[in-house]
Parts: C-alpha cells; structure tokens; sequence
RNA sequence: GGGCGUGUAGCUCAGCGGGAGAGCACUGCAUUGACAUUGCAGGGGUCACAGGUUCAAUCCCUGUCACGCCCA
C-alpha cells in the first residue's frame, strides 16, 4: 500500500540511487542494437558553477527530450561535462589564495595552476550532483573537462591546424584590456553600463596664435569624455563641412600640459551636431579615433599602463618630439603613476588653472565594463592571437540559411545572422594562467613556431633557422652543442578564451581528434538546448568548428529557450536579492514539482516569470496522481494483461481509453515540436480534469456495485491507464513516476523494467461513440450541479429526476449511466415525463429537458430569473447566427462547412431557445 | 539610433482568422472512505489604442503609446 502521502525527500534520493545502480542513464541504455542515435551535449556549466534556476529550466528541457527519445527506443547519448571556466576559476582560486596572504605571483605557473587543480577536486563541479539531485539523466560516467587530456588534444588540434590554414593569426590592435585582471577579453565579454559622467570642453591653443581664452580665434574647443587620455592625443578631428573650421584644418594645434603640436584634421567620423563640432584624437585610446588614426597616418601614443595608471616618464612614444621644458617636466612627474581616475581630475585642474577648461556639462553615457572584473574596460594597443571569424561564418551563416539547422524559435535566426553577418576578428589570446596555453614557441629572433608539442617546434625552429644564412643560423648551431631545454624557443605565455575550447565541445567529448565508435555515433547531435545569451558566444563558435573540423553541423536543431525570471519580470541577481535558489525549491516541494512548473511555463519565446506559489500548485499535482494511484489500489485495481482492452464493454472505459489516445497524442506532438508547455499542460488536464475529476469518479458506483465482470474489466483499465499515465509524466516528473511505477507492479510482483526505459505509449483506441457518451453525462452531471448550486439545494438533498422530451439516444443513456448520474448529480429516482412537473428546476440538454422537481426547497422567482438569463444568452447567439447568416456576402464567401456549422448551431439555439421558453412558462404558470 | 519581443481576468500566462481560456487569488457551499496539497459551484475581460485587409479580426497588415531585452 502506497503511503498516505508522497514524500519527496525520501523517494528522490532513493530513486536516484536505483537509477544509478542500474547504469540507466549510460549510453544507449535500453536500447537495442543499431537503434536510432539521439544525442544531446550539456552546455557545460563553469566548475565554479552552482545551480541556478537557468540552469534548472535549461537541463530540465534537456532531461524531458533525452528521457523521451530514451522511451521511445532510441540510442541515447546525453554528454555531460565542465567548462574550465578561465577567468572566473582563476579568480576564485585567487581569492582563495589572499585568504591566506598568498598572491598568485608569488608563486610560479605551474604552481598556481597545481592550486586550481587541487581546488577542482576540491570544490568544483559541485553543479553535477545539484543536476543529479534535478533528475538530469546524462550519462554521468561519461564526464569531460575543457581541460582534461583529450579535449586538451583536441584545442592543439583546432589551434595549429587553424593556424597553418592562416585562419589564425597574430595581429596588434586595439584590444579591450581589463586592468584590473590584466588581460585582453573578447568583444562579447564587455558590457556597456550607463553611467553619469561629463563632458569636458577643453581649449586647445591654435599654433601660432597668442592663446586668449577670451579670444575664441585662438582655440578650438574640444568635448571629451576621458580628459585624461589627452596626454595621449595625436590630432584634433573636424567634420570636412564644417565651415566654422575649415580654416583650421591642416593647421596644427598645441596640446595643453604636454606641448605637442597635432594636426586639425578633416573627417566625417567628427559630429558637427555635437559638442563643438571639434573632436579630439588619441588613437591609442579609443577604438574610433583609432579608425580615424590609420586614415590620417596618426601616430598612436600609449600613456597607460596595463593596470590603466599614467605613464609619462620613459614613454618613448610619449616623449617623442616633445621639449621637456622644466616646467612640463615637473606636472608630467606629478602625473606619472596616477589611476586613470585620480589622473582624469588632476588633468581636469590643470586645465582649468591654465585656462584651457571652457565648459563642463553632466553626460550620461555607456561606458564598456569587462563582464568579470567589472571595471572600466581600456582600448589597449597590443599583440594578441586572433580567429578569422569572418571566414569561418561563412559556411556557418549557409548552414542556417539552408535549413541544415533550424533555430527554434525561429525568429533567433536573425540574430544569429546579424551577428556572423557583421563579425570581426575573434580575439582568442588571454594573458592568464588557468586555461590551454597556446601552442606557440618564439625562436631568437621572434619567430613563431606553432605544433602541438614542443619537440615539433623545436624541430621546425632547428630546420628553419639552419637553413637561414645569417646571425641566427650561428647562434642556434651554438645552442645545439650543448643542448639545454627551453634554451632556443620560449612559449608564449598566454592562454586561449575559454570559449575556443567550448566551441569544439560537441565533437571533443566523442574523442575527436580520434576517430571513435562514439564520434561515429553521436555526431551529428540533435538538439541543442541553450539560452539566447549564449547564441554568440557559444552556438555561433560551435557552427563554425563544428563544421570546419566535421563538415558537419554540431547539431541540426537549436531550441533557444526564455530567461527565467521573478514574479515580477526582473532579472535575478544577486545585488538584487531576488535570486530564487532552485535547490531550496527542491527542498521545499521536491525536484519534479520544480520541473514541472518550469515545463509548463516554458512556452517558446517568452521569458520564464516564476512564483513559488505556482510550484505548490504543480506539486499538488503531483499529489493528486499519487492519491489516485492510492483509490485504485483500495479498489483492488492491477494489471491484469489476459485481459484486452478493445474487448472493454463499459462506455466510461471505452470513454477514457479514447481519451488517453488523445492525450498521449497531443504530449507526444507537443515535444516533438518543442512545446513544452503544451505536452504538460495536455497531461494536467487529462490526470486532474479527466483521468480524477469523472474517470475515477464515474467508477466508484461500479467497484461498489455487484457487477463483478464490469469491475474486473475496470480494474484492468484503470490500471492500464495508469501505467500510461506514469510513462506520459515520466519525462517531465521522473522521480514519483518512476515510484509509482516501481509500486504499483502488483502483488508479490516487479516490473520488468525501469519506467526510463519502458516504452513511449503510442496508444489508438478510438471510441467517438463512448466520447460522445461520456460527454452529455459530463453535461447533465454538470448542468444539475450547477443548478442546485444556484438555488442552494442543499448537498445533502436527494431530488428525482423528471426527462421531458427524451428520444432514443438519451433514454438509453439514462439507462446506461443510471448509478453514475444519481451518484455525481445526486438525485433519486429517474423518471419520463411528458411536460414538466410543476415547481421544477429545468435544463435544457440538447433535444431534453431535465427537470429537478424541488417542492418546497425551490425559489420559483429565483428560477425563473435564472432562466430568463439563460433566455437571454441564448437569444443574443441567436441574433448574433442570425445577423451572420443573413448576410449574403458571408454565405457565399465562407467555407461550406463553417456556413454549416453556423446553421446548425443556429438550429440548436432556436430549440433550446424553444425548450427555455417553454420552461419559464412552466415555472410562472406554477408561481 | 538599429533590431527583437511583449501588452488578453486582480496576478502569472496560454490561445490566435469563424461561439474569450488555464493556474493562482477571490466569493458561496461541502468534511466518516483516494486526495483540504481536496471537491462542487460562482463572479470577473471594449483581448493597449487608432486605422486597414477580409464575408468575418483578440488573431493578419500599418501606425501610435507603454514596457522589456539585444546591438551601436
């Protein structure tokens, strides 16, 4: 006997142990031979990761496709794994580290990256059990790491073979820099933020004019956001139509402070619109101006440091040209070493005391933040290694274009394409520690040698240099005659972005570089499961290697799902405090309760709002099933497999075995399609408003009565349809319908399977007539409640049931569902009748009228207001039919059937319009 | 500024060319036997606004307003 109520906490974790012992979730686990493969790779979560409600949406999806395809006998793959995660590892490992006043540069490399080791045993993947705790049903013992020796093989692969294709390359650009992490990051990984800041007009003397800041023909006024970049300024920019200073360009103006004399140049880059029209030029500083630097031939000077501080003294670049008068020498010392923050307002006071600042007006602007740091981001000139994006798109963008993947939904597409349409180079070198160090060795002179090994480039450095006439041919000769590792080349020191490494994850986890059965298997996956956050980061990068390296798309569906949200539609976040712990709401209400909710609010293309008072609701659900499995157990219900369904006699069994086809039908479609939220809500209402509500309830008379064959034959259906059931919900809630399923085997019996591996319910047991049935007893049972509701017959009160009016169809069913109708309607005896009795209530069902004969406890005024309601509704569709059909253009444009249909609902109307009518005159005669 | 999306019951949301739906909340009634994590019944909506297409528009098109996100 199944306990009095479910209890999430004990059967989680004791279902979960029996999963795992069976080795259920392994590869094609329960399939048989050459099945079918299905294949879903897990968007890796970071090792420093702990589970959060967007992954408890995402892995969810994944879980109710992979358990459904599992059922329905394919052979299904779902990888799991970690992202190494290299910025965010590297700064909690960091963190940890200053606890113990260790600073990551008091130690070598190698050590510190022995520390990120140690702390992954530690303290990573602490995700994988809170998945586990979710019901995730990947193939745990499959478990890879960006960085684990083969995904490490293959990253070498990607790197050289990319190289030596030319599609990678070194390159110095403006990169953006975070100085507080000191390193270069990608495009994606800056966030602008809107801050209140200023802008600074400042007066830049005119060369050869006596600067009078009172005199406006000495100056040009310039508007800046950054004062202290001037230092770095090469040139001050107008637009070329700009008639107030056409006179100045060419002209060279003198930098304040720093006593340089720059060019006034003409481009369009410039905004007459804004500011003063006048915008000044440091191309070492700003990605546009270092657009308009290389058009005009700008130096670019550099005058910070990589932690973002001035640099003035020892500055070549800076120094260039420029005559270090005493007096310049002095603020330039003042300046040197300052925060770019303190420098912005000693340059902002220097200006001002030297009568160069004109104006200062508040400005709110976005300003780039690294995604990590959280700092201010620098455009930063530097080398770093970077991937031709552009290239590689290419075939990318004619794979979505031609349908070889699909986006669902599909409006994602365009982003995707405005994106890879419009991509710029991928900077893909990092200055940390923690990741893939870049297989890239420098000879003596700079030159780089890219191979997988070092040996290899040792090998290709030897040949080169002794085959070059010159210094170095002598210099390596030299080297080789005493032999001393690391003596010829030395390895570039950066590390690859951690995403270079993700993107290779659909084919890297199979083995690949190797050719393995599983990489025969398994690629092409299936579906990738994703938020749209990561449409750039993530699934654009695996198009692009995926089918550089396969000539295969990584999967051929990707199914793009909403954020989740709090109830009130804000994005959770810490500082916020309205993050939702979806591990507390497993505590609280039990994993499939979680997932449930999440399944059914996951409707496509809008964002997940989530209430925890919607999680109780679905739990109860889940309670409600229980409680039904436990009704059919008192009433002896079990499989009973001589016994054949078509064979069933009952009308309410055939009933509910048509609507189980329906059901299963309209689940089935609803994850196929990736409706989600469809597929669960079709299983509500068939458990609770079908399956609870009428089937179980239509039964009760028949487990009392005596009829002992038409309650042998229910027993076995409930039971059948219960098994259904558990399978139908399986997907979605794994963990009570696999108990139950364990449960319900019957007496002294066990199920032969696990539910995870039972097959997907195809069922096509058709029965309109028994629908059709069922459904007018729902109405009459329906239509008596409502009315005794309405004129407070008290519950307890039993009223006969007069039929006026009842042809063929209705006296048989009257027969037919006699113990039904007076059970649920609660009425007494059920008679015919000819006119209706006086002091009735009435309803009018289809071509009858049913009369409830109340005497005393009737209200008649109150009936017949009731009716003259009804009256009223019935008379405005009539009117409505009538307007729409007596208009000629609607007959003869409409499809023949909807005309059809508008007839006959029209006739319906009319009769029941009669049949009411009739009523209320009954009941006013009486009154 | 460009793009995407949203606006339907008090709240959270489905639906989407032919009679407005769900869950929660609310109101009334019900408590000995599957289930109060319950049952039965009920109230509640100019489907943001304005035009257009159509025999027919909550649904398609255009515009307006409001809100959200992404990219500059």
């Amino acid at each position: 006997m199944l306990e009095k109520t479910y209890d999430a906490k004990t059967v989680e974790p004791k279902i979960a142990k029996v999963w795992e012992e069976a080795d259920a979730f392994r590869a094609g686990a329960g399939a048989e031979e050459g099945a079918e493969a299905f294949t879903i790779v897990i968007p890796p979560p970071n090792v420093t990761g702990s589970l959060h409600m967007g992954h408890a949406l995402n892995n969810t999806l994944q879980d109710i496709l992979v358990r459904f395809e599992r059922m329905r006998g394919k052979n299904v793959l779902w990888q799991p794994g970690m992202d190494h995660a290299g910025i965010a590892t590297q700064m909690v490992v960091e963190r940890q580290l200053m606890e113990k006043q260790i600073h990551r540069r008091d130690l070598t490399r190698e050590q510190f990256i022995e520390k990120v080791w140690e702390w992954k045993a530690e303290s990573g993947g602490a995700i994988f059990n809170q998945l586990k705790r979710l019901g995730a049903s990947a193939d745990w013992s499959r478990e890879r790491f960006t960085m684990d020796e083969g995904l490490s093989k293959a990253v070498l692969e990607v790197f050289v073979t990319l190289y030596k294709e030319g599609l990678i390359y070194k390159d110095k650009r403006l990169v953006n820099w975070d100085p507080k992490l000191l390193t270069a990051i990608s495009d994606l990984e800056v966030e602008q933020q809107e801050v209140n800041g200023n802008l600074w007009h400042f007066r830049y003397p005119v060369d050869g004019e006596t600067f009078d800041p009172e005199n406006p023909k000495t100056f040009i006024t310039v508007a800046t956001t950054r004062p202290e970049t001037m230092l770095g300024d090469t040139a001050v920019a107008v637009h070329p139509d700009d008639e107030r200073y056409r006179h100045l360009v060419g002209k060279n103006v003198v930098l304040p402070i720093v006593g340089r004399k720059i060019p006034v140049v003409a481009d369009e880059y410039s905004d007459p619109e804004k500011g003063s029209g006048a915008v000044k030029i440091t191309p070492a500083h700003d990605f546009n101006d270092f657009e308009v630097g290389k058009r005009h031939k700008l130096p670019a000077i550099n005058i910070l440091t990589v932690e973002a501080a001035i640099k003035l003294n020892d500055n070549e670049d800076f120094l260039a040209g420029l005559d270090a008068t005493p007096e310049r020498q002095a603020v330039w010392d003042e300046l040197d070493g300052l925060d770019r923050f303190v420098a912005r307002k000693k340059i902002v006071e220097l200006m001002e005391a030297g009568g160069f600042l004109d104006k200062i007006e508040p400005h709110r602007h976005a300003v780039p933040h690294g995604d990590r740091g959280g700092v201010p981001i620098e455009p930063f000139l530097t080398e770093q290694w970077y991937a031709n994006a552009a290239e590689l798109a290419k075939p990318a963008i004619a794979s979505v274009r031609e349908g070889r993947t699909n986006f669902v939904p599909k409006n994602w597409e365009k982003t995707y394409f405005d994106w890879m349409e419009n991509i710029q180079p991928w900077c893909i070198s990092r200055q940390l520690w923690w990741g893939h160090q870049i297989p890239a060795w420098y000879g003596p002179d700079g030159r780089v040698f890219v191979e997988k090994t070092e040996e290899e480039a040792l090998s290709a450095a030897i040949e080169y240099y002794l085959a070059l006439e010159g210094p170095w041919k002598a210099w390596v000769e030299d080297k080789l005659e005493n032999f001393q590792p690391g003596e010829i080349l030395t390895r570039d020191e950066d590390v690859l972005d951690t995403w270079f490494s993700s993107a290779l994850w659909p084919f890297s986890t199979l083995g690949w570089p190797d050719q393995t059965p599983e990489l025969k298997t398994y690629y092409q996956t299936d579906v990738l499961v994703t938020g749209f956050d990561i449409i750039f980061f993530w699934v654009a990068r695996m198009m692009m290697m995926g089918l550089h390296f396969m000539d295969e798309e990584p999967f051929h569906t990707v199914y793009v799902h909403a954020l989740v949200r709090d109830k009130n539609g804000a994005k959770m976040s810490k500082s916020k405090g309205n993050v939702i712990d979806p591990l507390d709401l497993i505590d609280e209400y039990g994993a499939d309760a979680l997932r449930f909710t999440l399944t059914v609010m996951a409707a496509q293309g809008r964002d997940v709002k989530l209430d925890p008072a919607r999680i109780a609701g679905y739990r109860n659900f889940g309670t409600k099933l229980w409680n039904a499995t436990r009704f059919a157990e008192m009433n002896e219900v079990a499989r009973n497999d001589d016994f054949w369904l078509n064979d069933a006699k009952l009308t309410v069994n055939r009933w509910i075995l048509t609507e189980l086809t329906r059901a299963a039908r309209q689940i089935t479609d609803g994850i196929t399609s990736y409706r989600f939220n469809e597929a669960a809500g079709a299983a509500y209402r068939f458990v609770w408003n079908l399956f609870c509500d009428w089937y179980l309830e239509l039964l009760k008379p028949v487990f009392m009565g005596t009829d002992e064959a038409a309650k042998a034959e229910s027993r076995a259906c409930v039971a059948f349809v219960l098994d259904e059931i558990y399978k139908l919900l399986h997907p979605m809630m794994p963990f009570m319908t696999e108990e139950l399923w364990a449960q319900t085997a019957g007496e002294g019996k066990e199920r032969d399977s696990l539910l995870c591996h039972a097959a997907w319910p195809s069922p096509d047991f058709e029965d309109a007539d028994a629908a059709a049935d069922i459904n007018w007893l729902v109405d009459l049972v329906s239509g008596i409640r409502s009315v005794r509701s309405e004129m407070n017959v008290p519950p307890a009160a039993i009223a006969p049931l007069v039929v006026v009016g009842a042809n063929d169809v209705t006296r048989e069913r009257l027969v037919r569902e006699d113990s039904a109708i007076k059970r649920l309607a609660r009425v007494g005896d059920i008679s015919l009748a000819d006119a209706a009795p006086k002091g009735s209530a009435q309803i009018v069902l289809n071509e009858a009228t049913i009369c409830l004969p109340l005497g005393s406890l009737i209200d008649l005024a109150a009936e017949a207001a009731r009716l003259q309601k009804e009256l009223a509704k019935v008379t405005e569709e009539i009117a409505r039919l009538h307007k729409k059909l007596s208009n000629e253009r609607f007959v003869a444009s409409a499809p023949a059937e909807i005309v059809d249909a508008e007839r006959e609902k029209l006739a319906e109307y009319r009769d029941a319009q009669d049949k009411l009518s009739v009523a209320l005159t009954r009941v006013r005669d009486a009154g």
